[in-house]
DNA sequence: CGATCCAATACCGTTTTGGTATGCTGCTCT
DNA sequence: AGAGCAGCATACCAAAACGGTATTGGATCG
């Protein structure tokens, strides 16, 4: 399981098109349809069903796709948080280094 | 920035040595290293200061691994709760289309 | 000053990933 | 009912990412 197969999983679940997800991800159509089957066999068990206008969220990928929005925020809240403390800290060992060569 | 880097990361942070971290891994020592630095990168901060014991956790690095934690955990959950729910969906689904074909 | 410990770099083979072209199935419209 | 269309899946290929081995560089300790 890869983080590009949650956010494609999340694109494919907001846009019920897996062709509609490629253009929103940038990449074409083929990924994301294999990486969709490769997280399905990863976890055991379908996520959407096959319909001839597109994909529909089984239960299964319903209950995956709060989990995927959650892991998705705590990514970017886990990155901002690095971010923001680092660059105070970086300052201080900059200071720290500077004031113990100086 | 991948799950393989977040878990990288939480065992260089617990271990505190990327030697054993790469042990506990089973991978070779090399990719960790490199694995962290480009974690770094893409962060734009360190997370370690690097002595000759070994690597330290900095702010950034102890604000990160809080929600490192809570990614991996999340993703853990996320695959059960889809595996629990597509046990029975599955049955279900099953059930209506049969019903629908016969 | 030599030995040791630990992270970083160089280089290589393997694996994974994405892209293009195409197939297949079911709807839709006349 | 047949032709065209919409949409996911598969085949095949090129590019990128990843991990492994060997080695270097830097700092401590005896």
């Amino acid at each position: 399981m890869s983080l590009a197969q949650i956010r494609y999983f999340v694109a494919v679940a907001e846009e019920g098109n897996v062709g509609r997800a490629a253009d929103r991800l940038h990449i074409a159509q083929p990924p994301v349809s294999r990486q969709i089957q490769a997280l399905e066999a990863e976890i055991g068990t379908p996520l959407f069903v096959r319909t001839p206008r597109g994909m529909r969220l089984l239960p299964s990928g319903e209950a995956f796709l709060h989990r995927a929005r959650r892991i998705l925020n705590a990514l970017e809240e886990a990155t901002a948080a690095a971010r923001a403390a680092g660059l105070t800290s970086a300052e201080v060992e900059r200071g720290t280094v500077a004031s113990r060569r100086g």
